[in-house]
DNA sequence: GTGAAAGCGCTAACAA
DNA sequence: TTGTTAGCGCTTTCAC
């Protein structure tokens, strides 16, 4: 292994020198620069990531830590986790992978151990345990989604209000005369039957609906298929807008419009704010991202009347 | 922060003392070791990861590289690679994750540095660039897939021969009277025009085929389509089995046979075989995983004749 | 603009 | 069975 005194050696000064050539932390005479640098190439340098980071009190690495099992999609998930690692290399920095099975102790491990200087935690619930420990953590972290109690965390997550405002507009505008536009919410289990039964209730007690928002991906097939068995057309019938992943959104016959979980975007702000905090920067304790709504099949020619979220 | 200083004072004993009890590496009293052991706890002691790996020139860090874009089923991938920080943890490994877009660079820049003791290396091709670079790193590695030559490297993967002779037996013991099983293997490309054609010739060269073997699991869905246009009923008139993911093969109708990949299995595999080698082990330079065939509905009621594999 | 030297917190000889 | 000590390879004061 080659360290920072061989290089110094060949390169004729002392190590702190080689030390400041690599950081750029203090200013050097282009002639030593150069001629360290060319030590450095020539010898194949490497600095030591241990000992830099024992030295520097900074492991330049980030833990994310991702749901073992989720509602969210897979894909969504996994395009998330790839900008997170894509963003922290343009920062010098790497990514340790943990689950969520490792719980709030796994949190304390990383941290207190020094492993990693912050942390991304995706899929954080209502009411999640690790949320204390987060706060009371030596380092900065994201959260993705947000707790109950955010108080001094910093979360950041598709601004859901917005796309859920966004998708009714769409439909809204679709029913050209735009009279009697109703919101009505409604949650539902992921199960055929739970569907079936949500939707033949709200038309009944709704006749007149003619458009509705899905933001429940695991629903949206069991849903196409029961407006079909109903024998409600989409666009025809019913508009349909879901928030959901582009890739689930265009797999749906008719293709769904629909508001795209930007999780490249997120992954991105999310190390972006880390790096900041890290820096000593200050970030909002809110980020939420504006939606984005992209037309597809499924709302094309809707009729004028009612509106409904699932 | 709390030292080992901190605690071996707390204790009465020396720091080397504190080492030896946590890492269990020379025998000490019981009653020094509860003493330690108290003391640990009552400061909250965590050893510091940076001053471990620099001393012991251990990071305990395993390198995870997954492709970025793949042919795999990301759902798939996703399970490995939980599956690899799962039984990673079980042998105090992390896991830093990496993307291929990093190239074999990357690999050099995390090994090189001390960053890793070993790496996992996912979606290895015939002719991969990483390939020498893993044969010279000064640290053990493990391949998933493998490369044309695999010499002095550790490949896993699931034994596709294996999997397609079962899938093929599965086949031929449902041909009632074997008689005219006949094998044919066909590449195809994954657009529909491709699998249409492909299928079409395949029939009209041999007319008698009544089972099918896919190993190529972005057609399933455009041959199911295929199948169903040319109006060949499956199974009552073409059995198929498929080589992918579970998941894939249940949202199928009818649901496909299937011989599954073991994602869960081979990840496991991988960090065993490394963790085997890091302490000095020998490991076989390919472990073939046997394939595991669950029967569904796609090959239930298959008449007799001949078969094929695409 | 550069060098010398003191740690960072731990492990592992070596010594007792 | 335990303690003493010399590093591991780097960063960063402090001094010139």
């Amino acid at each position: 292994m080659v360290t920072i005194a061989d290089v110094a050696r060949h390169a004729g000064v002392a190590a702190s020198t080689v030390s400041y050539v690599l950081s750029g932390k203090r200013s050097i005479s282009s002639d030593t620069r150069d001629r360290v640098q060319r030590s450095v190439r020539a010898l194949g340098y490497r600095p030591n990531a241990s000992a830099r980071a024992l030295a520097s009190q900074r492991s330049n690495v980030l833990a994310l830590v991702i749901p073992l099992r989720t509602g969210m999609h897979v894909p969504v998930m996994m395009q998330f986790a790839t900008s997170v690692v894509t963003t922290a290399r343009r920062f010098d920095h790497d990514v340790l992978l943990l689950t969520a099975d490792e719980g709030p102790e796994g949190l304390e491990r990383v941290a207190q151990s020094s492993l990693v200087d912050a942390l991304v935690v995706m899929d954080v619930e209502l009411d999640d345990e690790r949320v204390p420990v987060l706060r009371d953590l030596p380092m900065p972290s994201v959260l993705i989604g947000y707790p109950a109690d955010a108080d001094r965390l910093t979360c950041i997550d598709l601004d859901f209000v917005a796309a859920g405002a966004r998708c009714v507009d769409h439909l809204a505008v679709e029913a050209a005369e735009r009279r009697g536009v109703l919101g009505v919410e409604t949650p539902c289990e992921h199960t055929f039957e739970a569907v079936l039964h949500t939707v033949e209730q709200l038309l009944r007690d709704h006749p007149g609906i003619t458009g509705l928002v899905v933001q429940n991906e695991p629903i949206i097939g069991p849903l196409l298929d029961v407006l079909r068995r109903l024998g409600r057309r989409v666009p025809e019938d019913m508009s349909l807008v879901a928030i959901c992943a582009d890739d689930v959104a265009e797999r749906q016959v008719p293709q769904l419009s629909s508001v795209t979980i930007p999780a490249e975007r997120i992954g991105q702000q999310a190390v972006e704010s880390l790096i900041t905090k890290l820096e000593g920067g200050d970030v909002p304790e809110l980020t939420l991202l504006p939606p984005n709504l992209t037309a597809r099949g499924s709302s094309c020619q809707a009729p004028q009347g009612d509106l409904t979220t699932a």
